[in-house]
DNA sequence: AGCACGCCGACT
DNA sequence: GTCGGCGTGCTC
């Protein structure tokens, strides 16, 4: 760091903002700030006119802005870097590759708590008393707030009626007058539990022995002190005491509070407060972390090993139920006994299932879990601690890339091919499992990306020779691969053999499987009653008013909703277009799958996992504890079935709309259906027995099928790969997609055609595909329009996203680009 | 992305 | 005459 004690330059800093501008931005550091600005610390500054935003530092220089006066910075946040060097190095590559700004990346890298905005609170300082000192403003303002208690700096600024409240604040806090708290410290508070547990006295053996005679007169006192021994069992060890016992156990159980209260008064028990981390659940104990590894097991873990001594990355391939797991378990021990950090990724479903559990049990407090339905605080706990070094190890989801490590050693991506760790909506348009690769180089750590069915680009580089490969063909123990049975449903209508959307053969097997007290699950990858309603004398279909999709009807709630926008209106009554009263449900979801089924085999408990039945953190745990606990014998469900359930009762698996995965219209189609129908086949049939899959279609004699059958990945991907490679598709090129967003269809169009012909003109005809109009048109009242763009491998990328930096900024800039809204969505899926 | 500045319709 | 609609342009 710069430390010159009598310099008369100026420093400055260079920050990132979250905000979606490119560049850093450049502010003053005020004289007696000089010792503190370092790279990696937050920052609060003044932006435009009356907003203050946290930055982070990425540079100190002395070189003053030309084009501009630089603001002052307006506080420090950290005393020491709260961000890494290596994490401001990703954030630029990321920003770099993905052609988005470094604040949309910063945006999306710290958790909300970390990024105190105009919502900082300002609370009066309780022990100030030199009110003589302050000038009449900050008197009158002083005592607003001693009404208030608080207020935020917006409110601040409107009760001052000034543009920029923040050098009165300043001031103010120089005085001690006031407190300017971030949030941070605010919101972040750690979650407390009370406890029970004896008292010193009675962990002594022959005290308790007495105390135990003295309560055979008081059979609920005894009760309550027999529940805790059941727990604690202290006579075998005193020292378990320590734990104590969660106060919900006895309120849980017949125990009545006041026996609890007489045994506290009787000084038998006491209550204490202990501070958990909020995820830890319960101090459950670990499991013996040594295992044995199948011989095919050990084999694919040496070659692992073997591969990472030239290679970086290394790609597991390994049919479901191979056991991939422990071998990963095995590489984490190791990892982690080199003192290295590890990082697991798995998509989103995947994480809150029994994995985890496992995996908490064998690496217990060094574990730390990052997800998208913990809260903020629970983040920002995450961050802290794997900053502090408290984990070591994390699992979890796309955005985990971003956490805090200073010295990564493995990174494991199960499940590689998911299209879940690719972020779509808001940019930065990242693809974690790409990211990890730069991650990793930067820490010099090794990448293993695991899956039953590799996307075509992994496999691709890894059949080239740039990752290794390494194959698990085996399932672990003796299970077999589930037998496959194709049901042609247009046969199956013509032989009268079709009951609604089931065939015959489905519902018998589902009735022999209930009987046999065995667990079924069908699979429709369709949420709600029935994807579209109709009037059966116009055929007018309920459309979205914001978009240019059929509502979805759902049941439950008794309403249409779009599933795009989220638009919501009650089941009407008559036809929108000619008002008859003939409206009826269309097609199958899986609200109605499991009505219907219901009704056919009456007596079956059913269960429904997909977006709708568990929004909540818990409802899908529930759900699964429900099918191990054998409390459920029909699952009905999305691809949330496919890639959350992990468990071993499920011998029957029935899936409907195989036809629609099959003929989507995307060039990677039978890349997705061989992977998701491979994947919600692979649930049935764990442990010894041998299960079966029922899938029907009106096309059983696609090719594709006899692929899934055989287990034929690498027959599939030759066939595929010669395709990709003469229509120019990746792995042999690299796509960008840009889309083009207007209210009115025509401007959207205009704009569109107007981009297309300058990169036809300065890239190639042949590697623009488009524009045209992208599979939905209109989302959210925005019309869209698709342009492709194919870069060949061998190209430079980065100077060609300079290149096309120039040509897009030379667009928006056009008078037919005004309104137009532009995404560039680098390597889309 | 916000948010201010700026230029045209329905209200006291 | 004003309040307020959202079009357009800037933010270190």
């Amino acid at each position: 760091m710069f430390n010159f004690p009598f310099s008369l330059q100026t420093f400055f800093v260079d920050i990132i903002l979250p905000v979606p501008i490119p560049g850093y931005f450049t502010y003053r550091v005020p004289k007696d700030w000089e010792a503190y600005v370092q790279k990696g610390i937050r920052v609060v500054v003044p932006f435009g006119t009356s907003k203050v935003y946290t930055g982070v530092i990425v540079a100190v220089h002395s070189n003053p802005p030309t084009k501009y006066q630089a603001k002052y910075l307006l506080e420090i946040l950290d005393e020491y870097p709260l961000i890494n060097d290596k994490q401001l190095d990703l954030i630029e590559w990321i920003a770099g590759y993905y052609m988005c700004t470094p604040g949309d990346v910063f945006q999306a890298a710290l958790p909300a708590g970390l990024k105190i905005s105009s919502q900082s609170k300002i609370q009066l300082n309780p022990t100030f008393e030199e009110w003589e000192q302050l000038t009449e403003k900050e008197s009158v303002f002083c005592n607003f707030l001693k009404e208030k208690e608080s207020c935020t700096f917006d409110e601040a600024k409107s009760f001052l009626e000034v543009k920029s409240p923040y050098y009165l604040i300043k001031s103010l806090v120089g005085k001690s007058a006031i407190f300017v708290f971030d949030e941070l410290k605010d919101r972040y508070s750690p979650k407390i539990i009370r406890k029970i547990r004896l008292t010193e006295y009675y962990t002594h053996k022959e005290h308790l022995t007495q105390l135990i005679g003295v309560l055979e007169a008081k059979p609920k006192q005894l009760a309550a002190l027999l529940l805790y021994l059941q727990h604690i069992s202290v006579l075998r060890d005193p020292s378990l005491n320590a734990k104590g016992l969660d106060k919900k156990i006895f309120t849980q159980s017949e125990i009545s509070e006041s026996s609890i209260q007489t045994l506290l008064k009787n000084e038998v028990f006491e209550v204490f407060e202990q501070v958990i981390s909020r995820f830890s659940e319960g101090d459950d104990e670990l499991i013996p972390t040594k295992f044995e590894l199948s011989n095919a097991q050990n084999r694919a873990f040496q070659e692992i090993l073997k591969s990472f001594e030239t290679k970086d990355i290394c790609l597991l391939k390994g049919v479901t139920g191979s056991g991939k797991t422990e071998i990963y378990i095995r590489l984490i021990q190791e990892a982690l006994a080199n003192g290295d950090q590890v990082l697991y990724l798995l998509p989103e479903i995947a994480l809150t299932t029994q994995i985890v559990m496992r995996l908490k049990k064998i690496f217990g407090e060094q574990l730390g879990i990052y997800h998208s339905k913990f809260s903020d605080n629970e983040r920002v706990e995450v961050w802290k601690s794997v900053a502090e070094g408290k984990y070591s190890f994390i699992v979890g989801v796309r955005s985990s890339v971003f956490l805090p490590f200073n010295n990564l050693g493995l990174v494991i991506v199960d499940e590689e091919h998911e299209t879940s760790f690719k972020q779509t909506d808001p940019a930065p348009r990242y693809h974690a499992r790409d990211v990890v690769t730069i991650l990793a180089k930067m820490h010099q750590a090794k990448v293993l990306l695991g899956s039953a069915t590799p996307s075509f680009e992994t496999y691709y580089q890894a059949k080239n020779d740039k990752f290794g490969l390494v194959e698990l063909n085996e399932r672990y123990g003796e299970t077999l691969l589930p037998e496959i049975h194709l049901i042609d449903t247009k046969y199956a209508a013509k032989a009268k053999q079709m009951n609604g959307g089931f065939s015959e053969e489905i519902l018998d097997k589902l009735r022999v499987n209930l009987e046999a007290g065995k667990q079924s699950l069908l699979f429709q990858n369709r949420r709600g009653y029935s994807p579209y309603i109709q009037c059966q004398l116009c055929e007018w279909i309920a459309q979205c008013t914001q978009c240019d999709v059929s509502l979805t009807f759902h049941a439950r709630d008794k309403e249409l909703k779009c599933h795009y926008c989220g638009y919501k209106e009650t089941l009407p009554t008559r036809c929108g277009a000619c008002g008859g009263t003939s409206l009826q449900t269309m097609g199958y979801g899986t609200e109605k799958i499991e009505e219907e089924i219901q009704m056919h085999i009456p007596g079956a408990r059913i269960g429904r996992v997909d977006l709708d039945t568990t929004r909540s953190k818990t409802a899908f745990q529930n759900l699964i504890l429900d099918v191990q606990n054998g409390n459920l014998d029909i699952i009905v469900g999305t691809q949330m079935v496919a890639k959350g359930l992990d468990f071993d009762g499920l011998s029957m698996v029935g899936i409907f709309d195989a036809d629609k995965i099959i003929n989507f219209p995307d060039f990677r189609a039978h890349e997705r259906a061989y992977q998701l129908i491979t994947q919600v086949a692979g649930r049935a049939g764990r442990r010894g027995a041998q299960g079966e899959v029922y899938i029907q279609t009106n096309q059983p004699t696609h090719a594709l099928f006899q692929a899934i059958i055989d287990g034929d990945y690498e027959g599939l991907y030759q066939e595929e790969i010669v395709e990709r490679e003469g229509y120019n598709y990746p792995p042999y090129v690299r796509l960008i997609r840009l889309v083009i967003k207007h209210v009115e269809d025509t401007k959207a169009k205009k704009a569109a055609n107007d981009l297309g012909n300058l990169l036809k003109q300065n890239f190639g005809a042949g590697r623009i595909l488009g524009p045209e109009k992208p599979l939905i048109e209109k989302i959210r009242n925005l019309y869209a329009q698709e342009i492709l763009i194919k870069i060949e491998n061998g190209v430079s990328l980065s100077k060609f996203k300079i290149n096309l930096r120039e040509n897009l900024d030379l667009a928006q800039s056009w008078p037919s680009f005004k309104g137009v809204q532009l995404i560039v969505d680098v390597d889309c899926l």
